[in-house]
DNA sequence: CGGGGCATGTAACCTGTTACATGATTAG
DNA sequence: CTAATCATGTAACAGGTTACATGCCCCG
């Protein structure tokens, strides 16, 4: 249940529209976690609702732009919820499976999928190292800046995992 | 939707019951893909509906032992979804939005947290170690195996990813 | 004044989660 | 014969996904 707390996050740091919020959830908070307008906006309401933020109230609001400011209780909220303990999900991946499956009743062709995964991931990284490169090349940041630059070495990291996979996934298919 | 073919897949191994299956989604094929028993007996039933797998078929069968195993049109279907092209689902990580919330409003403590984690991920690297060195010390292993074999190592490398992770995550958080 | 894009919203559905219910089998 | 355990199942709900609907606003 963490869409809520990505939420006023975003609304944190910077009060904005519905839609906008669906647009940084395709941009930097997407790289971790993903949702849809449609999902976005149901939230909003139950995050009104619960006054942890607010909005510039309008009836009958279809069509006018709404924005969303975090109130003094979604802060509090907020930092109640980023300190609590919660055990990690673990890995959950279809690729996974498809390797098994191949392993119990192959050889079914699974390298040219492979090859196709490989080539998505190199690009993937090669778009992170760039904004590696343009956003966080300054090596005395502030904190902030450092946990910033952090969660994309998350998917950094992430990426060079799926690579060194798949090449590895690629040798032995093609034994 | 990978749920029904990772179960196709352990009947290709192996058939069974639900219950079995409950317990291999505890243990390995749970490393990667995970369903508990409610989940497995409703898509049992829908598998059998679609004709992909059989059961003893006995009428009114609540607490009797069911046998599930893997009909043909189920192994073509199977055969079918592993070569399928599929995007990988990105990243979803709850503390990744923790990091970015304390990056936004902290200091607000999370190394206590970040520490608790790290165990985990230590002691969870240690079981997979332990499990590689009992299963997969043979050099010369057969293509099932190495496919067996780098699926563990997919796990390995997420602990030991996590693990950097949190370890950066401290250093920041306390300095 | 009409069409396209911006913005919000509804509805239906699927998967996964949690809590609980019930029947069969076996050990003592 | 009864308690524990094996085994299957029902119900309700929450979160995520997809398709679609509606209203506002500005530009030509």
């Amino acid at each position: 249940m963490s869409l809520p707390h990505a939420l006023l996050t975003s609304l944190a740091e910077r009060p904005c529209s519905g839609l906008e919020l669906a647009g940084r959830f395709d941009r930097s908070i997407g790289f971790f976690w993903q949702a849809t307008h449609q999902q976005i906006y149901r939230e909003l309401a139950r995050l009104e609702e619960a006054g942890w933020v607010r909005s510039t109230a309008v009836e009958a609001s279809r069509g006018r732009k709404r924005n969303y400011e975090l109130l003094p209780a979604g802060r509090k909220e907020l930092k109640r919820w980023v300190v609590a303990g919660d055990d990690p999900k673990p890995l959950r991946d279809e690729l996974m499976v498809r390797l098994r499956a191949e392993a119990a009743i192959g050889p079914l062709g699974l390298q040219k999928e492979m090859r196709r995964r490989l080539a998505l991931h190199e690009e993937k990284l090669a778009t992170y190292q760039a904004i590696e490169a343009k956003d966080f090349a300054d090596p005395d940041a502030s904190r902030e800046d450092r946990l910033r630059h952090l969660v994309l070495r998350a998917g950094l990291m992430q990426e060079a995992m799926w690579i060194e996979l798949a090449r590895e996934a690629i040798a032995i298919l093609e034994s």
